[in-house]
DNA sequence: ATAAAATGTTAGATGCCTCTAATATTTTAA
DNA sequence: TTAAAATATTAGAGGCATCTAACATTTTAT
């Protein structure tokens, strides 16, 4: 267990990795919001601490070590929002927030607790598998909903989270994990479609919004 | 809201000073477990914030504002206790160390709905009175239960929280906040107590113990 | 193939929080 | 009332996490 920063650093590093395998030190400091320098100074400290390999000028990579402890703060970081929507009532976009600090809850039994009262549960608020404890997590392919063709119908798995605006936008549209959409329309013009939904009611959406919604047929 | 360690200074501060309105520098780097240039350095950057009145070779004051800020974080230490027994179903015996984290979450939504969901509690699981949101707190006059006469029945209002090992203790001893004890018996001895309790056993504790249990007639 | 642009690293500094060693003040006791 | 003991402060340093300015490397475009 790390410093809070450095548990900051490792998560980051493991999100924006997880397609190509490694990240560069400017897309760090973008997410991060710090100057490339402190990047540079903290991959030398977590190289020491065997968390990420890293060569001058390179990419950077987590080690085993490194994944392993970035799939713990994930767990705890999921585990919390889904307690935070189950057991408290609060709402799924007002929670990401809370659990950018819970996550670094140093307590096993406090998350033994949540796990236990949600019955280990699978996925968070969001639609995101929640790692075993163990640190085993459950990645599935998935599909945007801007890249379904007309005609087709699906259900919603998973949305982008981390920005209350837009979590707030779906709700004022009624759009919800778990409901089947149709797509009626979708447009060349500006990319946004046309969903029909269970509200029966006919929804457009812009593809800003559309592509940050993951479907499963 | 200042820093995490700034936070646990005021606290300390506010506990050590509740009898005197003061606290000395070496008092507070045995409770904080630094050396006292520590606590040094630490007072002059919270008399430059006015959470606290400092002039050298003096005695430690809270100011309003640091008060204020004392009983906000208490508030959320206590709430936070409640919650994880009422709702989450742990022990009193072991929450203190996960509230020591929970009280520097930064979310007053988080709180609110703790609050909320405890029907805005009086007092945390150890007996100790909760500060409203405004700060305003119920000090209650407290009568140790060594200092009860023989032959006196009182109820166990409060116990002495932070150390688990004590707690352990009480609940071998199935002491619970609540229950009404009856002094039997007390040693010149050694200054132990004979206690008559409601589960029609006799419990004997040490003065360590019963001075650390408070009663109300 | 070279120059320009983009990206990354090093040097050196700052604030926070801590420490040890040296010094100063206050309290207590001879 | 002076010496000793206890308590507090200052000086100076180190680790963590950040920054700006200067320099180095890699990529891209002419
Ligand atoms: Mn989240
Ligand atoms: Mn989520
Ligand atoms: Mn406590
Ligand atoms: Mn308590």
């Amino acid at each position: 267990m790390g410093s809070l920063t450095e548990e900051n650093y490792i998560k980051s590093i493991y999100a924006l990795s997880q397609s190509t395998g490694e990240v560069y030190v400017s897309e760090l400091a973008k997410k991060l919001d710090v100057k490339l320098p402190s990047v540079n100074s903290m991959m030398k400290r977590l190289a020491i601490k065997k968390l990420v390999a890293y060569a001058p000028y390179k990419g950077i990579k987590l080690t085993e070590k490194g994944k392993k402890e970035a799939l713990a703060i994930i767990r705890k970081h999921r585990l919390a929002e889904l307690f935070l929507v189950k057991v408290m009532g609060l709402g799924w976009e007002e929670v990401h927030d809370i659990a950018e600090q819970l996550e670094h809850v140093n307590s096993p039994r406090f998350y033994e607790r949540i796990d236990e009262l949600l019955n280990s549960p699978k996925f968070d608020p969001h639609g995101e598998p929640i790692p075993d404890s163990n640190g085993k997590i459950h990645t599935q392919q998935r599909t945007s909903l801007i890249d379904l063709a007309e005609g087709l119908t699906a259900t919603i798995t998973a949305v982008t989270e981390d920005e209350k605006s837009f979590l707030d936008h779906l709700n004022a549209k009624g759009l919800q994990i778990g409901d089947a959409v149709t797509i009626m329309k979708r447009e060349m013009f500006d990319g946004s479609i046309t969903l029909q939904h269970k509200s029966k009611k006919e929804i457009l959406l812009t593809h800003q919004v559309a592509e940050r919604i993951w479907v499963e047929l």
